[in-house]
DNA sequence: AATGAATGAGCCTTCATTCAT
DNA sequence: GATGAATGAAGGCTCATTCAT
């Protein structure tokens, strides 16, 4: 809490807190009915009647279903990306950051199972302003992994490869497993695999 | 044409053809609709209105909307797995296979656009009928690979790794390349990395 | 009926006639609502219940609680029109034609009381095609109006003044007065003062 | 300012004057709404939005969407009302009453479009309140008016005719033409045309 | 086989109003 | 007096499906 923060009003702060658990709540009600359901099944009702809340309220702080739908959905890149970048950045050499990126996919995602359900979904319709919203995320933690590999691409230690094909190669194998996984297509554990899965990625990119 | 059917009378015959010509002008209008809205937001009207048939016509051939989206898909799917199978069997060794899995992938969806992005689709809402005839044809056409992969495992020139990561790492990275290239989110063509993930793939299995 | 209507298939035909019907009966039990309680407060299911058929037929035919609002207001007016266009051509001279249109459109409102509430409402929200429909067959009834009277203004029989003022002159008095008493808020009969309102607006546009 | 007034405390003087500039900037933009949208269509979140001032404080002043609404109305009648006796008291006979009444309609129109437009509205939803206080002013006007016009009508100066009939006669034309200007129906300047209804108005009622 | 009017449950959303702070 | 989050009844509308012709 900054000094800035603590000036402000004792009503207000009580407000905006009292107005982000609010939100949380309907959030986290959202998440589940989408992934039980998908989005396009999972009725305003519902997700109301799950956060406790009246229909007006979850109007006034999103807007509508799909703005609901977009919220959360930001949320969770953010949260993904961020996991993500923190493993990268502890990494020490190539290897170990493409170990980090596979690793960290998988641990956010048996961590976070159905946030990571809900990011596999296809089809939201995303608003305009949603939409580059998210693009300018992507880029944001695109930007920040290609800084980080960049230096080990010049030092000859990873492959140059065009650029588009980086993600399939490393994150393809990993996210096509969690997403069969997910689904409860097959049984094996992600933690077992993992290492396989990293090594397969380091394969495919080092020099 | 067997003798049977040589055996129908006359008009029988054209009113059949015109029932096949039928159904697939529907197909062909739905699932340009599919891919460009999405199933649930395309209606039964916009796919009568672009197949030029009345609502009526369209229930008595297929019954249903989902009647609709689940024909499309299993046709799909069995013409994308016939495909690959008549790519794989004509290879003559396993580093061949592999590389026919990864480029008969990519030659299919590059050949089939709309198709295969309508195969990218998830949570469509099938039915128990057409789940469990998808889950068949899925296992009759797993089966038919493995067959033809299995004895290159076992004389040792591929790894034996838990099943359920095969696909992951053969088909992963083709799937995703294709998968971003299909939502126009990057430029590059398929055919130029086509070797490139063929030889990651094989290099992620071989022994 | 023409050769060309009776060469129409029975069912066809019939279809058409139903159509008619169920849609008149709708604008007939709109038209009830939208004079009792205004159009704002006028609801679907109101219609529905007075018209006698299911919300979707009336959405069917309509598209839109407005599209009935649009449809009731231009086939109203156009009936209006057509009722005072018949009776001017029917005058002998510019004095017969003035007291024509004050007369004509006090026997039209008083013989359609519903109606004539209705073309008066304000503020009904068109939408841009049914403005524009408006506009034209607006255009077309006065063109119509102003080709039987110019040849009197051109002899010198009527006044030559500014083309926005004869309908005020001529039609402001009545429709004020019919206005008001179709509100209730007077008693008078409109048959006897027809007289009085024609002369004082031949009075206003005579030479 | 009364002794009564001066009596009050500073504080109480001063929160008075906001209170009246609050209410004022609320029935500005309550104002600006209806007449470009409708009263039905203007929503209290609009008047908030374009007032500056908060939801609660809007309804602590005027209770009511409605209560906003209806003292738009009576404030505009009034005012009107009061501008029209003011040029009629200033007449020297029956004429240029006539002629006041044309005129000041018409001047007062032209000087506040907004709230003339607004008083050209239909079908407002006036609580039983308003209504009665709203019949109250206009007895008050139309009392005040026949006081004035009476003795000519008595001297044989003006003709006698049905009580009803005067208003549609003298002001049916210029309230048509400027209902239809106001509306942008047509282009002419009402300060242009003004004489031509005035006498009109006159010949439909001089003896 | 073809047609398209009819059906109505159920959805998303609006919005005037209240009230605790 | 001011604030704005909360409320929830009510409304317009969609759309897969049926069925008489």
């Amino acid at each position: 809490m900054t000094p800035a923060d603590s000036s402000k009003p004792q009503e207000s702060r009580g407000r905006e807190a009292a107005t982000r658990a609010r939100k949380e709540s309907v959030l986290k009600a959202a998440l589940e009915c989408f992934v039980e359901k998908g989005i396009e099944h999972t009725t305003i009702h519902q997700i109301q009647a799950r956060a406790n809340c009246s229909i007006g309220s979850l109007y006034h702080h999103f807007g509508s279903k799909e703005g609901i739908a977009e919220e959360l959905f930001l949320e969770g890149v953010q949260q993904q990306n961020a996991a993500l970048l923190r493993e990268i950045r502890s990494a020490g050499n190539a290897e170990e950051g493409v170990h980090a990126v596979v690793g960290a996919y998988c641990d956010w995602s048996t961590g976070n199972r159905q946030l990571a359900s809900y990011l596999h979904s296809r089809d939201i319709d995303f608003s305009g302003q949603a939409r580059s919203r998210l693009r300018e995320i992507h880029q944001l933690y695109i930007r920040e992994v290609f800084i980080w590999f960049a230096p080990f691409v010049e030092r000859g230690e990873m492959r140059a490869l065009p650029l588009e094909t980086y993600v399939p190669l490393i994150s393809g194998p990993i996210q096509e497993y969690i997403r069969r996984w997910l689904s409860g297509h097959h049984p094996g554990s992600p933690e077992e695999v993992k290492a396989l899965f990293a090594e397969a990625a380091w394969s495919a990119v080092k020099a």
